[in-house]
RNA sequence: GCCCCCGUAGCUCAGCGGAUAGAGCAGGCGCCUUCUAAGCGCUUGGCCGUAGGUUCGAGUCCUACCGGGGGCGCCA
């Protein structure tokens, strides 16, 4: 355990101990420690102990402040208004605070494990065979790396799953029309590209959908192709392989685009719990848990009416004894939980499918799949919409393919890059346009609360100032910048010089990384990171412009400066990298 | 009808029961012989949807209502 004790911390327990020192049967009472905008540290817990004491808030805030230990990391400590305590510390402790995170050996700036790591499986990043992306995929895509990432970084055992839709009705359709035209999804040449691999399907489902649409005994034709897909048909099997091939590398080239790791081994589509359906559907009536309803095999909720006052059952298994998605969901959570041993299962799903996980996650609590030590929790996102406010949609009224979007974005950064850029090669402005494109389209995602309906306007997350990822690239940029000048000088914490103002502000800033980390990680939060990071970013802005750095007074002061910057550049990079967005040395 | 989410500056959004509610954009005024002006400083702009309640203290918790969005038997 490398992990350093935050300012925060150690301010914390030097005000508990004068808590209970000044009055010792609370002895467990919590300071309530927060930042503050008239000290480095405000305490708000006496407001509370004193009427619980029924003392006098201010005479209580009084005797705690004489039991206060200052000198080491508390410089002063003080009464105000009706019974806060206004706290600073020292300027030494700031920067042997940074200087530990800065000396950590495995370069996580001092940032703590979880106390108790558990296995958490992430469902995110489901998109569909056969079909293009769209931007509905892009929120679950981007918030759920970020959340692997920071649960990652906590020490948590992720199990990351792609619940691609890879099975269903609409594959006989598919199947039935590649067995008579055997050719429409051969290649040209060994190499495709994802987007001739999406434009090949496309046309395909197109052309069988039309089929199926005008053609009774293709219909029929194709209904059987689904019995025999699920019955396992070796030749059924193998065009539906076809299938999956041609979407992986169409997903594969999406994903890489979005600058994002998406591994063979965790996508797991619906088809992958196909052996288990029958399986949890005897569990469930076996276990009365579900019962047979108009012919269906149903679990039913107190809380959960249609609009006609009717309960509304879980359909766990169609009166034609077909399998709907419940059963998948509910087979998944029984392979999670039972085979992959997971304490944590995270669903990184559209919030309208919200009532769904619910009565899923309900069910599998019935059957004693879930329980208070195994838990399911659904990260709801909401829809993403245009600037009218309605569903993001093209002017013609169609959904807008991801692709298109993403290109959008790199072009309008790459035309800035250029702008900008004195001496960058074509090479040069086409990575750092993408990795500000693409950057401004993820910040934009996760700087805000995942649950709330989302306004893309790509204009201003490309617009390329204010709150924006390229903010922080920018950020991130000059420090680098400095860093290159220094020549001779190396960054070195001096912790017996005097701090200005700027410069506390930000040390005290770096410092609270490791607590906003464990915060968003243990909240599924990544805005909260997003906004800590610009927070980080606006103070190393106005740092940088009122303190000389290579140009400071004294040598001492040019070592400290710099190495404010380079801590500073580090947490913005590991921060940045938790939701997945690259720091280009130079923009 | 019932359930879920949202309502904070003109717009887009932060805001863990704590003091004077914050950012960005847009508007106004300034700042590049000095480490990257994709920047910085100052400034205009708020009955935190409404009404009650809990609390020493409510944008935050509870209840009701109003407005917007979503969901509600065999699609996923």
């Amino acid at each position: 355990m490398t992990s350093v004790t935050s300012l925060t911390s150690a301010v914390h327990q030097r005000l508990a101990s004068a808590l209970s020192a000044a009055l010792p049967e609370n002895a467990d009472a919590d300071p309530l420690l927060r930042r503050s905008d008239r000290a480095d540290f405000q305490a708000n817990g006496i407001l509370a102990l004193a009427k619980k004491a029924k003392a006098n808030p201010r005479e209580l805030a009084t005797q705690v402040v004489e039991h206060v230990v200052t000198g080491d990391v508390i410089r002063s400590v003080e009464v105000s208004g009706p019974g806060f305590l206004n706290i600073m510390v020292t300027d030494r402790a700031i920067m042997e605070n940074l200087a530990a995170r800065a000396a950590d050996p495995e370069g996580r700036l001092g940032v703590p494990y979880a106390e108790r790591p558990g296995t958490t499986v992430v469902d995110y990043a489901q998109p569909n065979v056969a079909k293009e992306m769209h931007v509905g995929h892009l929120r679950s895509a981007v918030i759920g790396d970020s959340v692997v990432k920071l649960l990652e970084f906590t020490g948590e055992n992720v199990i990351r799953r792609h619940h691609i839709g890879d099975w269903g009705t609409q594959f006989g359709m598919l199947i039935q029309y590649l067995d008579e035209h055997p050719h429409e999804l051969d290649h040209q040449s060994a190499e495709v590209t994802g987007e001739e691999a999406m434009s090949n399907l496309g046309r395909l489902y197109k052309a069988a959908r039309k089929l199926f649409d005008s053609d009774e005994e293709f219909k029929t034709r194709a209904r059987r192709r689904v019995v025999d897909l699920q019955a396992g048909d070796p030749h059924t099997m193998a065009l539906w392989q076809k299938f999956v091939d041609e979407s992986k590398i169409y997903f594969y080239s999406v994903f890489d685009k979005l600058d994002m790791e998406i591994r063979d081994e965790d996508i797991v589509g619906e088809s992958g719990y196909n052996d288990m359906l029958a399986e949890t559907c005897r569990l469930l009536e076996e276990s009365g848990v579900a019962v047979r309803s108009e012919g269906a095999l149903c679990v039913f909720f107190d809380d959960v009416k249609g609009p006609d006052g009717k309960p509304v059952p879980l359909i766990v298994q169609k009166s034609d004894g077909g399998y709907g998605y419940a059963a998948t969901d509910l087979s998944a959570i029984r392979d999670r939980v039972f085979n992959l041993k997971a304490d944590t299962l995270l669903y990184v799903v559209d919030a309208r499918q919200s009532l769904h996980f619910k009565m899923v996650f309900e069910t599998a609590r019935r059957a004693g799949w879930l329980n208070d030590d195994v838990t399911a929790y659904q990260l709801a996102f909401g829809t993403v919409l245009g600037e009218d406010g309605k569903p993001f949609k093209t002017r013609e009224g169609e959904t807008v393919r991801l692709v298109d979007l993403l290109d959008e974005a790199i072009e309008r950064a790459s035309a800035v890059v250029r702008e900008k850029a004195q001496d960058l090669s074509e090479e040069e402005i086409a990575e750092r346009g993408a990795q500000v494109g693409i950057g401004a389209v993820k910040y934009a995602d996760l700087s805000t609360s995942a649950n709330r309906d989302y306004k893309f306007d790509l204009d201003q997350m490309v617009s390329l100032n204010g709150d924006t990822s390229v903010y922080l690239q920018y950020a991130y940029a000059r420090i680098q910048s400095i860093l290159r000048k220094a020549g001779e000088a190396r960054p070195a914490a001096r912790p017996d010089l005097d701090l200005t103002e700027a410069e506390r502000a930000l040390g005290l800033h770096v410092d609270a990384f490791a607590e906003t980390v464990r915060e968003a990680a243990a909240e599924y939060a990544p805005h909260k990171l997003a906004g800590y990071l610009y927070q980080l970013a606006t103070l190393y802005t106005s740092f940088y412009d009122k303190c000389p750095v290579l140009k400071a007074e004294t040598p001492e002061q040019v070592e400290n400066r710099l190495f404010l910057c380079d801590i500073t550049a580090r947490t913005l990079h590991q921060g940045m990298a938790l939701l997945g967005i690259r720091t280009p040395e130079r923009l």
